[in-house]
DNA sequence: ACATAAATTTAGACTAGTCTAAAAATATAT
DNA sequence: ATATATTTTTAGACTAGTCTAAATTTATGT
């Protein structure tokens, strides 16, 4: 069994690396708001216990044992996000929180059924894929909205960014998942966008904004 | 906020010693599987955050604050317990130490919208009284099995005793919350009873098992 | 190539929680 | 009343996880 702080540093090294990419000890100290010196500490932990490939000042990698604990934790998290906002009528800014907490629940049993309770979701309430039991998980190769030309068409998928502000500021401009978007126009100057939403009203999306937003491109 | 540890300690010290009674060292120890002297280091630092009254060599208590925290504790642990029964289709044998966990996850939204998710229940799986939002506990003051008479009957409302092998042997039994007993006969020499169930066939119970079951006395 | 900067690791300290063994306090039994 | 047993506390050590500051390694610029 892994404690918590482990499975924390499992998943971040997945959220920054995948499934083989190596890591560098200050990105993870980033992601974890905590200090390089103690991410040293725990990569020689990890490494002892098989689930890391590490070699002194050369960066980090999960081994397969390793992908595969980051990988269910990750499962675990969108389930929760899921149940929250399916079940609990949570709003999607905020879930992450508590799914946080809920995501180190151990039980095998528990997040099975949990998963058939949800009625096999395969996307998170931000649109994120959710691996399945076996660790599979399907890779949206989608484009963000800043990638779209004038006059095309598509449909919001997900989310890159996470944080409650951002979440917000979709609300507020009525940008949810399956939403329909066109791009009427293009400005040049800030690469900000003016956007039709739902085939109603348009309006002006900064590039901070729009390269955040997954989009499936529709003809 | 406090820590899991202090969680658990605190709900020790409620189950042992209700709203007020003062607890000893070694009986909070034993109940926390722990050493005394691990209790005494906790006291301290509970004692310091005024969440008990602790007075060296004299046993300990709870104050209000210490109990209104235990009582959230417990009002999580059961209400998390009926999601995993009647939600999940987990078995009542199956669900405390997954509500061990579940118990310490920090969110008094997420609490007050599972309480009505499930439709704010008043008792969880084993029979045991679920504390409403503000503290206030149901006491059941119902009898055990123990203490009826021959020709007497009843209605099983909760168990005393939580283990895995308790349940399963009332399962076996077909002795579960609802069913109705009626005392045939009581053994003197060893306290067991013989009872019906569901004015159907007639077991022998040992005393060790009817001590351990609550009944709600008819006629 | 050499100096400087950036990244990483090491050394040592700290907290929370636990343990064992010894000391101290309290209870019990004659 | 005094010896003995029980209970509780103290002293000191240990682990997990974290931090700061210093040392070391690797990268970069001229
Ligand atoms: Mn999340
Ligand atoms: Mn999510
Ligand atoms: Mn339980
Ligand atoms: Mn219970």
């Amino acid at each position: 069994m892994n404690s918590l702080a482990e499975e924390n540093y499992l998943k971040a090294l997945y959220k920054l690396g995948g499934k083989s990419n190596e890591v560098q000890t200050n990105a993870l100290a980033d992601k974890l708001s905590t200090k390089a010196s103690s991410v040293t500490d725990m990569m020689k932990k990890l490494s002892d216990k098989k689930l890391v490939n590490y070699e002194p000042y050369k960066g980090v990698s999960l081994t397969k044992e390793g992908y595969a604990i980051a990988i269910g934790v990750v499962r675990k998290h969108r389930l929760w996000e899921v149940f929250l906002v399916d079940k609990l009528a949570f709003k999607w800014d905020e879930v992450h929180e508590i799914a946080e907490q809920l995501e180190h629940i151990q039980s095998a049993e528990l997040i099975e059924k949990l998963d058939e309770f949800l009625d096999y979701p395969k996307f998170d309430p931000h649109g994120d894929p959710i691996p399945d039991k076996n660790g599979k998980i399907y890779q949206h190769l989608e484009v963000t909205l800043s990638q779209l030309e004038k006059s095309e068409k598509g449909i919001v998928v997900g989310v890159k960014e996470h944080s409650k502000a951002y979440l917000n500021y979709l609300d507020n401009l009525n940008l949810m998942l399956g939403t329909e978007v066109f791009i009427e126009d293009k400005v040049e100057f800030d690469s900000s966008m003016k956007v039709k939403i739902n085939n109603a009203e348009v309006v002006t999306i900064s590039n901070q904004a729009t390269k955040n937003l997954y989009i499936k491109k529709l003809n």
